[in-house]
RNA sequence: GGGCCAUUAGCUCAAUUGGUAGAGCUGCGGACUCUUAAUCCGUAGGUUGUAGGUUCGAGUCCUACAUGGCCCA
């Protein structure tokens, strides 16, 4: 590769490196690969710590490791050098008398520099295991200069758009990702255990649905018609239900034209599982388990610590109808004029919510949910009973068909799951699909599209059966401690360099 | 979309009412055979985010823009 991405941020520093890189292509292979390692640096600190200085040196253990040098301290004719792989950190310590040209070699390496080493094991006279070397090789020469070596990488954005240095230069970051992973496999397994199947459906969709967003267009060049990348798997994965697969789930990306902020990345992990003879009750119990099991294994305990907050997942969690908590959070509400759009309106007003004219009893009963008691819902809590006029994919309640029997899920005054029973009488369907088209046609640009072939399916019976979605991200914050879900997203995306 | 804050050397940060842009780390040269932010001596490093404006003079004051952060919608 030439190198015209040096250019405008090329420097002093970079130059003298170039100089060193230049020197090493002259004399051979500047990039080699063929050096093997035979230990990690964490496995050695694990399977030594009990041994003592006189006992390693006695013993003369070889090994060969390798990594990056993130840290170089000549002392004349002795040497330190820290290598980290993928592990974790294991000292060098290096002599000139026993590594000879090798040694003057290394004292023009940097900082930075991918480093292959091999020798004996030791311990210094503070205790550190270290690697008393007698081989030394340059593996891959690094052009830019790492951060402050004491002060590291603080500066947010950088450590967003250039991830690779956070991770060298930051344990917590590493720390984190490997945490998102435990997380989604934990999240699987889980699943599998109860004979769920895992599959794939398709993220660009013909029409968008399974939730109220406006999604991403593209174009499909062959077929000469638009394309939608998925705003939720939903509609294909009750297709599925259908189709006789009784246990579903998806666990991947959902696309959604929206802004971001530090709750909201365009693209996101969602986890949605359909199971046949269940219904909302039956998922709130799983949500409850599957949450105090992840607690355990990621928290050792039922406690999470969160941004200096405690959640208790003990249980039993809260449950409460969005009724409910609307009385209790404005006590001053008539009861029983709360499913009255014109009272609700005349409350929204007061609170300073813009609400649309189309908006119905139910729609202005979640927006004065979300103003006012989203944020209060700090311990694990099930909020239930949403109104069907928000819930278009959701089962009427058989004994109120003003609201479904659907839940959220809330920790932390966030949203972290959503479930209902499913919705599949095809003909309700169909009027719900209706109304959504209508409200479209009225402006608003995150209703539902009609899904004739999705009415079809339903047609042909799905057995009754309970959904659930939880936002993978907003899980990963919680059991990361992380403030933003840029910290849980390895490339977050951000507006484009200038 | 609105408000507030930030942007100075590769990294982390200073710079009094508007008066010659500095430090530590990194780098470079040198000393040093068990260091732990090693130490010691010397030295280099800048279009102060971008574009305008006010002023004898702008890192500092004003305007616009860019990017990020926080809060609000």
């Amino acid at each position: 590769m030439p190198d015209h991405a040096a250019g405008h941020d090329d420097n002093a520093l970079m130059a003298e490196r170039r100089a060193k890189l230049a020197r090493r292509r002259q004399a051979g292979v500047a990039y080699p690969n063929d050096f093997r390692r035979d230990a990690l640096a964490a496995d050695l600190h694990a399977t030594w710590a009990g041994r003592d200085e006189a006992w390693l040196a006695q013993q003369g253990l070889r090994v060969r490791v390798a990594g990056r040098m993130l840290f170089k301290r000549v002392m004349g004719k002795a040497s330190f050098a820290k290598l980290q792989d993928a592990s974790g950190q294991l000292q060098l310590y290096l002599q000139a008398e026993t590594l000879g040209d090798a040694y003057e070699e290394f004292k023009d390496w940097d900082v930075g520099d991918i480093v292959g080493a091999e020798g004996t094991l030791m311990r210094t006279r503070a205790g550190e295991l270290s690697v008393r070397a007698t081989a030394l090789r340059l593996l891959v020469k690094s052009l830019r200069p790492l951060p402050d070596k004491w002060h590291g990488l603080a500066d947010t954005e950088l450590r967003y758009r250039q991830r690779y240095v956070d991770l060298i230069v930051n344990a917590a970051t590493r720390e984190t990702f490997r945490t998102r992973t435990r997380i989604v496999s934990l999240l699987r397994s889980y699943l599998d255990a109860l004979n769920f199947l895992e599959v794939e459906t398709p993220m660009m969709q013909p029409i968008p649905g399974g939730a109220v967003a406006r999604p991403f267009v593209t174009h499909h060049n062959a077929l000469d018609r638009d394309m939608y990348l998925r705003i939720a798997p939903e509609l294909y994965l009750k297709r599925l239900l259908v189709g006789g697969f009784e246990r579903v789930y998806e666990l991947n990306r959902n696309f959604r034209n929206e802004g971001l902020s530090t709750q909201h990345n365009p693209e996101f992990t969602m986890l949605e599982l359909y199971q046949a003879y269940a219904d909302c009750d039956d998922f709130m119990n799983l949500v409850e388990r599957l949450m105090q099991a992840l607690a355990d294994a990621l928290a050792g305990g039922r406690e999470v610590h969160y941004q200096g907050q405690v959640f208790d997942f003990g249980g039993p969690f809260r449950r409460v109808a969005v009724e409910e908590a609307i009385r209790a959070a404005d006590p001053g509400l008539d009861p029983s004029r709360l499913r009255d759009a014109g009272y609700l309106r005349e409350a929204c007003a007061r609170l300073g919510l813009q609400v649309h004219a189309q908006d119905g009893a139910g729609k202005l009963q979640i927006e004065l949910f979300e103003k006012t008691c989203e944020q209060g819902l700090v311990q694990p809590t099930f909020v239930h009973s949403y109104p069907a006029e928000v819930s278009p994919l959701a089962r009427r309640r058989d004994s109120d068909p003003f609201v479904t029997d659907r839940f959220e899920f809330f920790v932390g005054g966030r949203e972290i799951a959503n479930g209902f029973s499913e919705l599949n009488d095809p003909e309700d369907q169909a009027e719900r699909f209706h109304e959504q088209v209508a409200r479209k046609q009225a402006g608003d640009a995150e209703a539902m599209f009609f899904d004739a072939d999705y009415v079809r399916a339903l047609e042909y019976g799905m057995p009754p059966a309970a959904g659930l979605g939880i936002g993978v991200d907003r899980l990963v914050m919680l059991f990361t401690d992380a403030p933003s879900i840029r910290d849980v997203l390895l490339f977050p995306h951000l507006r484009p360099e200038s």
